[in-house]
DNA sequence: TTGTCTATTGACAAAAAGTCAATAGCACCC
DNA sequence: GGGTGCTATTGACTTTTTGTCAATAGACAA
């Protein structure tokens, strides 16, 4: 996603969005809920590791997309977990989830190999100059 | 983009959005023009190559995204070119454009690879079960 | 009580993307 | 001449996606 995986915040209400960055983020938390179970500011910071630094997003965006794959039955959640301050909503992965990650990393590999056969164009056209 | 690169029309008004698919088109659109300058119907053909199969994105999407580049000063047009039709909307790319696809091109090389460190992460992580 | 940190939810608003209508011009056929 | 099909472009309505920030809750410390 060109431009998308930027960090740091936006430039005022709605300007400069990052592009498709929802879209990343989806199957980022997906397998991190894959490698284990977590609760939202835990997986915030284990986006860490692709590319959303130092809580690069807002937290409620990340509970939005677990809400959203919990209502589509990617994931389960429960409430309870103690914490330091209210209860935590600890997430799991489901078995269609599972599946579901699958197809998504298919989808990934596919779209990585679209951008890369962009880049390697363009490096031709380049070099020919 | 996950799902994002898919072919064919969609499921009725606005619904199975190809996410992010705007956002990859208008770097493709900028490098056939950067080989060469184009119409829109010939550029929605070049596009094929992109994966953009069988004029697999509808022709208004082009004509908005060149309109855009134009308004951005990345591209330029004039029209006169006679064709089967009407005249033809002719559009090179401007220096400006050139160095944003530049950009563009950088971007698109690290979110590749972003994307490649979530496939692999979760191949490593399906290997060791 | 106030301040800070952890933790979650929600709603408004802007941006991005999709569909399809409308129009124009040429060639060909009945 | 009128109709059809193809090339070619523009535009507007609608839906979907994304970002910001407000609000609330609970624990702990000063």
């Amino acid at each position: 996603m060109p431009g998308g995986r930027g960090g740091g915040r936006g430039r005022g209400r709605g300007q400069g969005r990052r592009q498709g960055v929802m879209n990343f983020l989806r199957p980022c938390l997906l397998f991190l809920l894959y490698r284990g179970e977590g609760h939202g500011y835990s997986l915030l910071d284990g986006l860490d590791e692709f590319g959303f630094r130092g809580r690069g997003i807002d937290p409620s965006l990340v509970y939005r997309a677990l809400r959203e794959m919990e209502e589509a039955g990617w994931v389960a959640s429960r409430t309870g977990e103690e914490s330091q301050g209210p209860q935590r909503r600890v997430y799991r992965i489901l078995p269609a989830g599972e599946q579901h990650l699958a197809d998504w990393i298919d989808n990934l590999r596919r779209t990585r190999d679209e951008i890369d056969h962009l880049v390697q164009a363009y490096e031709r056209e380049i070099g020919s100059r």
